[in-house]
DNA sequence: GACCGCCTCACACTTTTTTGTGATTGTCAC
DNA sequence: GTGACAATCACAAAAAAGTGTGAGGCGGTC
């Protein structure tokens, strides 16, 4: 038996989905919340083995409290259920320690497929969720798609985020170290930072 | 019309993909090839929208082909196909340009559903591949899974990743910047670098 | 109590980065 | 052929980062 919470602020959705989960043979749905800070008193001492969790809810958000109860409760699984397909909502909802991401145009056997799914050690998302996740994932050459830099200056950004001195990249490039000094000058310029650390924040979009 | 070429070994396995796709309408597979050495060499003049890539190849594996090729075509979409179900293959795959990765097992229906779903800007891959990506992420941003580090360096390695100049993080730690040097100091010690964008490197494993 | 690790701070010095202000060459578009 | 811009290099100065050395207080453990 699987026991599921839903965490949900309109009420109309939240009765529907507790309904739908009790109505699926070996499920549960005994408790739902309209607030996150509700479900973070409650849900630690419940133990659920899902949790289908909105992002957006007045006060604490969804996300926030995935990270607060994850901690408390590393067996439960967390599935995001939002109309956010973002990135940032994405990456910070998984970071937080949700395995699963769900649209809520998600049709209702879907969800009960994914709450499956979810139990059985996989990851339900959409096909176009998993495409972001995984380009994350392969960010180094974020920097090549930017179009207000030269080819140039992305050989060296690329240098520089290595953690090379102007000297190795001098020497690489096989010219002077004040051309590297120019380059990285008119990079700062483009980007509108005044550090490494800050360029590269600003193409790997990592903040 | 979507054009797929077939990069596999076993003879068997690749006409029986390539009858398989090329009976389905609107997609064409007018090529394949058995070794990873010949698709790096043909696939850049034929210019696909879709590769099915197999991993264990003889000589050249299907992973560095993937490498390759997604550099010089980066319009072209690779799915990988394969056995293997390792973190270390499903990673390496997704880092050297793969969208999407399929098992073997993977149904006749699936394996065009697959070809579909990449080309509409998804990432199909099973449930359980997905949970192994998303977990790997999170580890990712987390400073704080690093051991060797004191709760005080952590918090100054995430300010240093900021891109903060020590005397923000010393007014933002209200302690004095000497403290901030002695911290950073400790921290490229312990994680032996010599600059903030190699500490950086090393613990987000970017390398 | 002695020891150790963490956090704190200080001074001095070297190296590197960042910024300012140029200048030359070549290419490409208009 | 002029203008715009990329790429190259130069000199110089200010700011910041990195390194060496040392030291005091504080909370734990043995």
């Amino acid at each position: 038996m699987i026991d599921v919470i839903i965490v949900e602020d309109i009420r109309e959705i939240r009765e529907g989905l507790q309904l739908l989960i009790g109505s699926c043979e070996g499920f549960t749905c005994t408790h739902s919340f309209p607030s996150a800070e509700l479900a973070v008193e409650a849900v630690p001492s419940l133990g659920p083995d899902v949790v289908l969790m909105d992002i957006n809810l007045p006060g604490m958000n969804g996300i926030e409290a995935v990270r607060i109860l994850k901690e408390k409760c590393p067996a439960t699984l967390f599935i995001m259920s939002t109309v956010y397909e973002d990135d940032e909502n994405i990456f910070e909802s998984l970071k937080a320690g949700a395995s699963g991401y769900l649209l809520k145009k998600t049709a209702p056997s879907r969800i009960m497929e994914a709450i499956t799914e979810v139990t059985q050690g996989g990851s339900p998302m959409s096909s176009q969720i998993a495409r972001k996740v995984i380009d994350s994932f392969r960010k180094k050459d974020s920097i090549d798609d930017n179009d207000i830099l030269t080819p140039k200056e992305k050989e060296v950004l690329k240098a520089l985020a290595k953690g090379l001195r102007y000297k190795e990249i001098a020497a690489q490039l096989d010219v002077s170290i004040e051309t590297i000094r120019s380059h990285a000058r008119r990079i700062y310029e483009k980007l509108q930072v005044q550090s490494r650390t800050e360029a590269l924040n600003k193409v790997f979009g990592r903040n």
